[in-house]
DNA sequence: CTGAAAGCGCTAACAA
DNA sequence: TTGTTAGCGCTTTCAG
């Protein structure tokens, strides 16, 4: 017993989807050619053996191999999403917005989270990049050869918050300089000069920018002192410590997540927001204006970022680097700075 | 100019990956049939041959095209994941975490976002079954005979917060009925004995759980308000105002999300939590121990979640559903009811 | 141990 | 308008 099966019944719902075009093409008394005419649309049939063809199909509850389609057609219609981390909501935000503008337009979304590791992210990249009609890479972190390796193994390369010199490489980024810019001067007209930087990851394209953005405001006078810290809620509750040694007097956050932890910290230390010190993140997260205290931040539309990756895949679009500007986002927990203690040691 | 070139500088990276097997086969003047047993592994050849063949390989950039091993094989060695909304960060962990399962042992994810929609949750479905080697339904709204015919037109399906009569059908699933006992029981135990609960999604199986779980509480004695809802934090912020039109002394949302959202706009109101009102979640969201008050919640592990979901996929696996027990998380956001005003018209 | 040939399921070119 | 045929790139018999 094998493929074959001519009872009506267990036809429907029984092994819907196994069957091929031979088996369609049997049942209408046509041959697999016009079965694919019929299925396909737009070409030359009788509607009578249209009709035919279409119930056949119903019948058996036909559905084409996609890999073979695939395979003949050099498309699997299908782009591939590469984030550092898939269970952060930012990424998961920009991976939603791609995933929808591509379901609209009839491809799928493959997805590989990388745990913030270059390696992985490279192999996880070039492996993708054989199946995939184009790959989105999220803040890559791997170095720029190997990107432009990832570049020449795929179809289509399109960059978030990196860019990278290549001809066919298209980008998406956030002017994170612009935004880290806004958030000093905010502070400095609340009178802050002393402004710890929580750091993001290493190797992070975007974490440069907004060191960019800093190196600016110590151009104009502020005092900005980095402290290591990362991504995640976790990291920016653990970075507290450390940061408040510097005595600073505002706290920027390299993102929302991490000044949630930060603000989970101080509290637990018996210190104040805005009160005693000012905190600020950066990409206003979904939360950050329903906390306590709300967090002033730089917004940027996650669905504009995805929205703009997509159309990078549209192949008449240039491939260039398309700069998103944010805007400042004032909350509850940057206020003016508070006096400084003379000698405030505990 | 097509698929042909004899410039050796150009090979290495230029097209990497649009090699097919012919050329490294020509290069190392073997048979197609020996440079796939080379690359394949584990075959019978001589060392001086594999050599050949992988320095061939190696210097064209051989990958093989994996439609056309998809189509030769019959697995595509993917799964498929469906979510109704993949920026939900619940949805986005249960995601991270299968598809690093599914990574580890070789496979690739695709996904799906249906925006809470059971009709394209149901095209989705289908439509990525014939792709992959199993799929993964998170907490589908779909009809039961849908799911059957989901469960027909591919190779294997597991459910997430969903379960399912079906021989073949696997599922893991939390025991939200539990989950909702112990916070009523808690809630009770601190004087509580009117409570609104924000219900989750219509069609949700898990918010039908929940649902058990307020009736056992209602036979014991309590009395439960049921609120029309949500799932996100904006559905908790607006279904609070309808909420305190009934007055309880606590409020029990879907899940941590729609609690941050609901405490928010307490915030707003000036009603105190938990001095004037309680308020506890569903999930244990990486944030809820971060929020001001800490959110009182049901905690079960996502990790541990994708984890279970990613054995069942296992052929040896049985098929039967996995439920999952978590526990009760008391923190700020909960204490001791409020002596209720006499009259308290404002 | 290696090569020749068949064929996975489908579509496009060419005939009829 | 329809059928026949070739072949996408790969793996796997079956011979040698």
């Amino acid at each position: 017993m094998r493929q074959h099966r001519s009872d009506r019944h267990a036809a429907t719902s029984d092994r819907a989807g196994r069957a091929t075009i031979h088996d369609v093409a049997r049942l209408a008394e046509v041959s697999t050619a016009t079965v694919s005419r019929v299925l396909s649309g737009g070409k030359p049939v009788t509607a009578q053996v249209a009709d035919r063809v279409r119930a056949a199909a119903q019948e058996v509850g036909y559905r084409p191999n996609p890999a073979a389609q695939t395979l003949l057609r050099g498309s699997s219609r299908t782009i591939g999403v590469v984030a550092p981390d898939l269970g952060n909501p930012y990424f998961a935000e920009i991976l939603k917005g791609i995933s929808a503008e591509a379901a609209a337009d009839g491809y799928h979304t493959l997805v590989a989270g990388t745990d913030e590791d270059p390696e992985r992210e490279y192999r996880s990249a070039i492996e993708l990049a054989r199946w995939v009609d184009g790959l989105l890479l999220c803040a890559p972190r791997m170095s720029a050869p190997r990107l432009k390796e990832v570049a020449a193994a795929g179809r289509k390369l399109v960059l978030i918050n990196r860019v990278l010199r290549h001809p066919s490489v298209g980008a998406v980024v956030v002017d994170y300089h612009h935004g880290v810019r806004l958030l000093c001067e905010h502070l400095g007209s609340l009178g802050h000069k002393r402004i710890v930087y929580l750091e993001g990851p290493p190797n992070a394209w975007s974490d440069q920018q907004r060191q960019r953005g800093f190196r600016t405001a110590e151009a104009a006078g502020q005092t900005i002192i980095r402290v290591p810290c990362g991504s995640s809620l976790r990291d920016g509750y653990g970075a507290v410590d450390e940061a408040l040694t510097h005595r600073p007097t505002a706290l920027i956050a390299f993102n929302d997540h991490v000044a949630v932890g930060v603000l989970s910290r101080l509290r637990e230390l018996g210190i104040t927001v805005p009160d005693d010190i000012s905190v600020a993140g950066v990409d206003d997260a979904p939360m950050s204006a329903h906390i306590d205290p709300g967090l002033t931040t730089y917004a940027v539309s996650t669905v504009e970022l995805g929205r703009r990756a997509w159309q990078h895949f549209n192949p008449t679009a240039p491939t260039n680097t398309i700069h998103l500007t944010g805007e400042l986002v004032v909350r509850a927990s940057t206020a003016r700075a508070a006096r400084r203690r003379r000698t405030s040691q505990a």
